[in-house]
DNA sequence: TTAATACCTAAACCCAACTTTAGGTCAAGA
DNA sequence: TCTTGACCTAAAGTTGGGTTTAGGTATTAA
């Protein structure tokens, strides 16, 4: 059992963000004692839930209504299931989009790079749309598609 | 050049949006005839750089920031290189961290996968916290770190 | 001529996710 | 005793990134 200063330090989250979860919901039947919250091991696999599916592009109401399953039993085992299966797919996706970010910002950094040498950008201009190096052009046209 | 409207539907963006950008000063020396705006080829680009560095996690006042490095010509070269150059470590990383996610994301895949099939989830219960078939040992282990 | 479109502005509004504020309880140590 | 520190609440405030509203202009099409 913690306190909710020791789950600040676990986490490295405010206190007020953790009474702010708890006040959303996403710690339902959480103990107390004399007032004061008793964090146990099940609130602390939540909170690595929270944080999961938080970086997964889940909003808070819907967090909540996660931990309203859980405490369901069973029977809510395939609503569970397909929420983990929507996210999985969700950040698969957040990555590729990353990937052409990144091809993109590699570009900038090439562009720049040459500019820099060159002292101007008019080598590069000649070279666009479809004259690039081999390497850059495939990061440009990623970026650029 | 293009109009508002052109723009918004190449992007897919609200014409509200793109007068906001516009209004936050991501568009520096934009034409405009006769008080509408006229979006060049500059432009263009401008936008494309401007998701590709939302994507990365920049605010509005920093590509703001630099939108007018790029109108004070080759003297700022070196400062949109360390730019590019830290979005890109920064965009590494919320890869990596997805990555994270992602395992967390499977484990509790396979988890209500075998609660389904189990009925319960006592026999994963006991097979915690690492006694759990390899495979998925890994992705727990990855995501409890 | 009038009605529909596409553009314009300034300012108010919205929303999620926190954070801060103001005021209070309770236990331990000096 | 009294003060420090860790906890508590309700409610107001903040921030970023837009969106909506209210009112206006200019061009075209029937």
């Amino acid at each position: 059992m913690y306190t909710i200063g020791q789950v600040s330090e676990m986490f490295h989250l405010p206190i007020s963000t953790l009474r702010y979860y708890d006040k959303e919901g996403l710690f339902p039947d959480m103990e107390r004692q004399s007032g004061i919250r008793k964090f146990s091991d099940r609130e602390i696999e939540a909170l690595r839930v929270i944080e999961c599916l938080k970086s997964s592009g889940l909003e808070i109401r819907e967090i909540k209504q996660f931990m309203e399953w859980t405490t369901q039993g069973s029977t809510t085992y395939p609503q569970r299931k397909q929420l983990f299966i929507a996210r999985k797919e969700a950040v698969e996706e957040e990555i590729r989009q990353l990937q052409k970010t990144l091809d993109m910002l590699k570009y900038k950094c090439w562009y720049y790079e040459t500019a820099i040498a060159d002292g101007n950008e008019e080598r590069i201009a000649a070279m666009l749309p479809d004259r690039l190096p081999l390497e850059i052009q495939k990061l440009y046209d990623n970026a650029h598609g």
